[in-house]
DNA sequence: AAAGTTCGTTCCGTGCACCGGAACACCTCG
DNA sequence: CGAGGTGTTCCGGTGCACGGAACGAACTTT
């Protein structure tokens, strides 16, 4: 029955939006009944609420989903940090973690006129296109980087990186620079340059970027801030 | 069973953390047995992750929590406004809903050496004892506010208005100024104003605040760029 | 206007998944 | 060592989750 009413609920990733029932029936491949009924008991809990004929994700969701501890704890000690770097950059700040191949958003500030992008608090994006997953990756632990670059490269753009050893290449940069870029590979016209977030020794927790667009991507100037959030906030992390 | 599973991961509200499975069991009120076998069903799901021996709520509830739209499209409108307010002040910002009788926060922005406060993104506390709620309640419908003062007012401080006739008067000065003020009533040493958010006629759909600590609290100084960022919120808002 | 289609909701028989006590193995502490 | 606590497994009983059928309302098509 979990497993049923989870697989409502998983409906709405990644897009949210909201659905009438028939429509959620549908999609999470459950007799319309069925569907009924387990609504019903989503919205009584809060999981789920109706919005006239339809149903989105409940005010409850948002509540636990904002106590995850991987979520919460990270946030609160990288936010100075992650608004230190909007302010001297003015562009779009990314905070991310890894689960499994992808990037997790656990952050994302922006001011006034920001460039429309893929990445959402919560959402995911693969490592491989991101700048942000490049850090991570470049530091992780080599059988990762091997078991990814054994398969095919998953491509959100046209200049995505589909090219084991041009990726290998890339990722060797970053272990000597200390800095991941991303041109054009997660959107069209946007460039990012982004740091690793270590917690002591061993793989990076986290890792920072900034999103700008291409034709104002001045890594000379981006770069000296990015590693400065990143390595005050891994020495924070450090200290506990 | 789903209200079983929710019992679960309610005892994660409103503080977080981690627990081991008996005490998970007990603080559910469930038998260890079934909580055992659902906290497997959560865990694969991940609405649970496990942390050594303990169990907390996992990345899956952070995914779809985010996805809810009262808290991601407000987010997104209204984050370059917050932005602009947390730095001219320097001071932490929020910005919340109203729900029931409580504010939901869904942004908290501070920087380095913030002030500890008792909100956070995602959790609640009682309109009346906060700035934000109060400037929700001032602009809600006359019913609401008469309600809440039907009932004894809850108190978070020694501070916290208790008076309904305190409460109501300040209320019509929120109404008159399109301002409301929190003097220790939520957190002590920590003063706070506010300003609700409008999209279009009628009531309030968010509001937002600066919080300070008390000695250096300088409305004249802050009241300006509160209102800047509401109304210009509020513009925003009104334009879809 | 009538017929057809789709929707959300209710009804209800039944099969099996949920339930949870008992048992077990392991660990910790006095 | 024994007592107490923990997490895990086992398994029989039964309550309820399940979902097809039916229904009424709304919408669309002829």
């Amino acid at each position: 029955m979990l497993d049923k009413a989870v697989s409502i609920l998983d409906v709405y990733r990644p897009d949210g939006g909201s659905f009438r029932l028939t429509e959620l029936a549908a999609r999470a491949g459950l007799p319309k009944t069925t569907a009924f009924r387990l609504i019903g008991d989503l919205v009584r809990l809060g999981l789920l609420e109706r919005d006239g004929e339809r149903y989105r994700l409940g005010g409850t969701l948002f509540e636990l989903g904002s106590l995850v501890p991987r979520r919460h704890d990270l946030r609160e000690s990288a936010l100075p940090f992650l608004q230190d770097l909007f302010e001297s950059t003015r562009q779009t700040v990314h905070f991310g973690i890894r689960d499994d191949r992808d990037v997790v958003y656990l952050e994302r500030i922006h001011g006034h006129d920001a460039v429309p992008l893929p990445s959402r608090i919560g959402g995911r994006l693969p490592l491989t296109c991101t700048a942000i997953g490049k850090a991570l990756l470049a530091f992780s632990g080599p059988e990762l980087a091997d078991a990814i670059l054994a398969g095919p490269l998953p491509r959100l753009t046209a200049y995505s990186i589909a090219d084991p050893l041009r990726l290998r290449t890339a990722l060797e940069q970053t272990q000597v620079s200390g800095l991941a870029y991303e041109e054009q590979e997660a959107a069209l016209g946007i460039s990012c340059i982004a740091a690793p977030v270590f917690a002591g020794a061993g793989e990076p927790v986290a890792a920072l970027s900034v999103a700008v667009p291409r034709e104002h991507f001045r890594p000379a100037h981006l770069a000296p801030a990015v590693r400065t959030a990143a390595l005050g906030l891994s020495r924070t992390l450090r200290q506990g």
